[in-house]
DNA sequence: CCAAATACCTCGTGGTTAAAGGTATTAGTA
DNA sequence: TACTAATACCTTTAACCACGAGGTATTTGG
């Protein structure tokens, strides 16, 4: 239904996977997880958001994934690849400087 | 075209255009220009996206708007209402939450 | 035995940015 | 004088993407 499209989020759930597989390979499950916490609970990303960004990175060649079965259970491990260490980077990049130019706007030092 | 849906930006014209017109009412094309100037170049909205959130925010209640000729230029000047005010304070703080959020997930610290 | 947690997934909606194009007036310049 | 750039307003189209809702199957805990 997406009643809003909700303020800031565009391109966040992309970065915020990206920035998780850095440390160490994951499964989706544990990513939607992984996001609430990480953020401080400030952002909560439901599966429908997760799953489907996996996909589109893995497609686009940033992520390479294997199942594992552990305790029985199937899981799909996603892990970073070069071309997506190099988008985590550009994202970051470009966040950095959206920030910072909110930011300057916000600020009452220049009124 | 947007090519792309770029990244960070969702909520972002809407929380400067109320920000800029804390400091005085302005015309369309000078808040087109001012964005340029307080991100430090780091955003640059054209008029495509300027003007609708002008009408967008009018609609809403945000702001109200005044013709004015100027140098027998027609100008329509457009300042915050209260209701515009509320908001700003709501975004703002949405942009905070979120901005925190980002941050602590992108810290390597945690790792 | 049954509910909750785990783990995966897809589809539809709709809000939002952005580019391109359109009109009209004024200022500068060659 | 003619032409271009700048000023100032506007709309339409298109693509994207986050989100919620809903769906399947297995395992754990009470």
């Amino acid at each position: 239904m997406a009643r809003t499209n909700p303020p800031f989020m565009t391109g966040v759930p992309e970065l915020l996977v990206l920035r998780l597989l850095v440390d160490s390979e994951m499964y989706g499950y544990e990513i939607v997880r992984k996001i609430r916490l990480a953020t401080g609970e400030a952002i909560a990303l439901g599966e429908g958001v997760v799953y489907p960004a996996l996909h589109a990175l893995e497609k686009a060649g940033a992520l390479q994934s294997r199942r594992k079965k552990v305790d029985g259970r199937e899981r799909v491990y996603y892990s970073l690849t070069n071309s997506g260490q190099q988008r985590l980077a550009a994202l970051t990049g470009e966040w950095d400087r959206i920030r910072q130019g909110i930011n300057a706007a916000l600020d009452p030092s220049h009124a």
